[in-house]
DNA sequence: TTGATGATACGTGGATACAAAAATACTTTT
DNA sequence: AAAAGTATTTTTGTATCCACGTATCATCAA
């Protein structure tokens, strides 16, 4: 293996972790959906033991549910946990894009704009990656913050959901308001004002709580 | 074992878990301590198997660092970490005062007195009681605020903060500002107000972040 | 037909075994 | 005596194995 592209695969479990938190991500596995370690280890070839173990993390994740002696079932949300999850973003992700606010400069103001360009051509062609053009959008909001630990919390709930989101944006038809409320996110940053720009974003992500929950499986 | 005693260690794994997490919040550990497997599993007399999945998920709740190859070291955080960690509990903890507002009855705030006053007392005493109570004050608040997975957060970065509140609380002879703000976090619940009781809880909680930091380990 | 009972197959949790990687101790060389 | 290299020990990562728990399904009684 090439010097410059260093042992991308670490560990067994590492793989099992991104492999299986790749299918969820996508849907592939539905809420309830039992996981046979063995099965999945087969898939990637290796051994039940790094499956488990990576079971543990997805467990943490909130992305797998595992019971003593019955084993590891997908998770879903009920509509209140998806609420739930929503509030927590609205205010992780308010301070998020407040403490973004006096880190950004020109350079990020036009990548921000880049962002939401892309989302909006991606939302035309109808195609999947909407999602992730929404996400990259709050993700760089959130890196422009430069708190670790809060990119990282804020992730993983956009991990949580992105199946749901998924779903979401293959059924509706309007992307245009996700754009608008992108647009006013980064007036709000530009005007100077804080706490403007926090509620702004807590609003976004408020708003969009209700349109997702139809769409949360009723089979709960 | 009885049967109306079931099974309180369900699995290996759990108590493993349980095990390291308490010694980490007792400070029987240092950050920078090595975790050795082999060590741990023989303590509680189990084989490492259990102990090693434990790690997954103390590394998940950002207890320990998981190295591949190197094995697991206890985490300990920088003076900017946890000053992060204040700033996402501020908003945290504020939207659950918030949401607790309308579910508080008389007899919650009968609760809150009392912890209040149990707190003031294990102060007095100098016992490290005193980080128990407090924590049991923040507790019960989100509690009320009646949603699992922000309690699940919440209490999840009180874990992480704990050591370092115990050693604070040893050192420092003023109990009394935090008797104080609290009661003001409580009179603010009182008066109804959602937004003045958000507001009065994140600056509790910004204002006891500087007194800690001095007592973050400078070794780091 | 329905509900209890038991046999069977499957899956899980945990221990042990083994190979590979790090850390450590020990030479050897300069 | 210091540095570099080598051998040895320790520890980690993964696979395999076994015992137990759980679920499934057939059998039988009411």
């Amino acid at each position: 293996m090439p010097a410059h592209f260093p042992d991308m695969s670490a560990t067994a479990e590492e793989e099992a972790y991104r492999h299986v938190q790749r299918a969820l991500r996508h849907g592939r596995y539905k809420p309830g959906d039992r996981l046979i370690p063995e099965e999945i280890a087969a898939e990637i070839g290796m051994s039940r033991m790094p499956v488990r173990e990576a079971f543990r993390r997805l467990a943490s994740d909130g992305l797998v549910i595992l019971r003593p002696n019955r084993g590891c079932v997908v998770a879903g949300l009920t509509v209140d946990e998806l609420f739930e999850i929503f509030e927590i973003r609205s205010v992780l992700e308010g301070l998020a894009v407040r403490l973004a606010m006096p880190r950004i400069d020109e350079e990020a103001f036009e990548e921000l704009d880049r962002l939401l360009v892309r989302m909006e051509r991606a939302g035309q062609s109808g195609s999947s990656d909407w999602v992730v053009r929404h996400q990259e959008f709050h993700g760089r909001i959130c890196a422009l913050s430069q708190r670790p630990k809060l990119i990282h919390q804020i992730s993983a709930l956009h991990v949580v959901i992105e199946p749901y989101m998924r779903i979401w944006f293959d059924d509706c038809d309007k992307p245009h308001s996700a754009r608008e409320e992108h647009a006013a996110v980064i007036a709000a940053l530009r005007s100077g004002d804080e706490h403007l720009a926090e509620k702004v974003m807590q609003e976004h992500i408020l708003s969009t709580a209700p349109m997702l929950a139809e769409f949360v499986s009723p089979t709960r």
